[in-house]
DNA sequence: GCGGTTATTACCTGATTGTGTAATAGGAGC
DNA sequence: GCTCCTATTACACAATCAGGTAATAACCGC
């Protein structure tokens, strides 16, 4: 069973690149390989790939917007990026519209070849760099949670708020009076360096003091 | 120059064969191995590793909570998650806990050395299907996101609110009225289907329609 | 036992928020 | 030209929120 594949890069030698080193692989078949990514839906529509490598930085449209309107029209068609880019904004962008995997051109071709098979397998393939970004990403919120010193009462408190509750609502839900809600609440607003309840909501959030779901 | 390596691990057989693995393959010396990590800050004082292989499940103590405090007093100790847990909430807490990979136990021989080796490089080396739940996290958020049709003003608008401005502190930057803001917020909260503003600022930062930084 | 922390309630006052209704005006699309 | 959508303002009323001050009680550590 023989992988489709289509590839978006503006450079054209590493493009040709790429379909040789692909070509001589078995197991993935490029049936097509473009400069720019401005003709992506039409292109999907006829060739319908199992894959797409997509290239960042073209002209006219990015890989950025072109896998976006891959993901919108065609869910199950996985695309992977492969770029320089190193920087968060573009990396959490592109997974942010779909992207399935994150590669760096650095990727050595072995390696390459084994990102696209697991890419296929449905995973969710990324350069050593980028998997540390992600890391990064969800270890951040964490660093400052501590120190707001937030006793567990106020947190249960400031829980109830997050959730939309008014302060009557609170003062139910916790068996207290509407005023000691209040005092918590003061509290509360101290501690994170707020001065109303939805900055104290953005900051909780933000620093997942407390967390949705 | 050898990678020192410590293991904590309750099953007795597989913590023996990660031992014999890791004592015949070269680059890494396995300095301690236990079956739980009651003592685990102890251990890494004496031990002093480069790396940290963590199950999760052990007597005692977790390994989820093993991650925090190996991490919040030796940070630059490397700690790779080895578990046969793949829902959310675990990859997610150890993550933000400060593991800095997440394998799980299928993980062949060969892979747990390369990952070893990435994790030791200061990569995040992660199985394939712990990948996909990562990049799955990013692109839930985007989903819902068109779909509460704010106007580009009306995000203006609640941007201003989620960063803690009253309505008269929005009024003043995007120089309208007051009563302006109000009708804005009131459209913005049907919308959302909430009631107040702290509501709105939790879906808002929720489905990332509008983010903060 | 004493001091510190946490949790609790009360009262008062002013500012802010949320709802309803109504009206004006510009731009896009048919 | 006319309608729909967006943005704008106004007013009035009720509810809620936020600040300050003060007091009580339980619990914990030294």
């Amino acid at each position: 069973m023989v992988t489709s594949l289509v590839i978006y890069e503006d450079n054209v030698r590493l493009r040709e690149s790429l379909e040789l080193l692909l070509s001589v692989d078995s197991g993935f078949q490029v049936t097509g390989a473009f400069s720019n990514c401005t003709a992506v839906v039409d292109q999907m529509e006829s060739l319908a790939p199992d894959l797409v490598i997509l290239d960042i930085d073209m002209p006219e449209m990015t890989g950025i917007e072109g896998v976006r309107h891959i993901k919108s029209r065609f869910p199950d068609v996985k695309v992977v990026m492969y770029t320089v880019f190193d920087d968060d904004n573009r990396i959490f962008e592109c997974i942010c519209n779909g992207a399935d995997g994150y590669l760096l051109k650095n990727t050595s071709p072995l390696n390459l070849i084994k990102a696209l098979q697991e890419l296929a397998a449905g995973g969710a393939p990324m350069s050593p760099f980028v998997a540390q970004k992600v890391f990064q990403y969800f270890r951040n919120a964490k660093k400052e949670k501590d120190a707001f010193n937030l006793t567990p009462r106020e947190v249960e408190i400031l829980e109830w708020l997050v959730r939309g509750n008014s302060y009557k609502m609170i003062a139910d839900k916790s068996f207290i009076s509407i005023d000691t809600v209040k005092k918590h609440l003061q509290n509360i607003y101290h501690k994170l360096h707020v001065n109303c309840g939805t900055e104290a909501v953005a900051k909780a959030l933000q620093h997942k003091i407390v967390s949705l779901e």
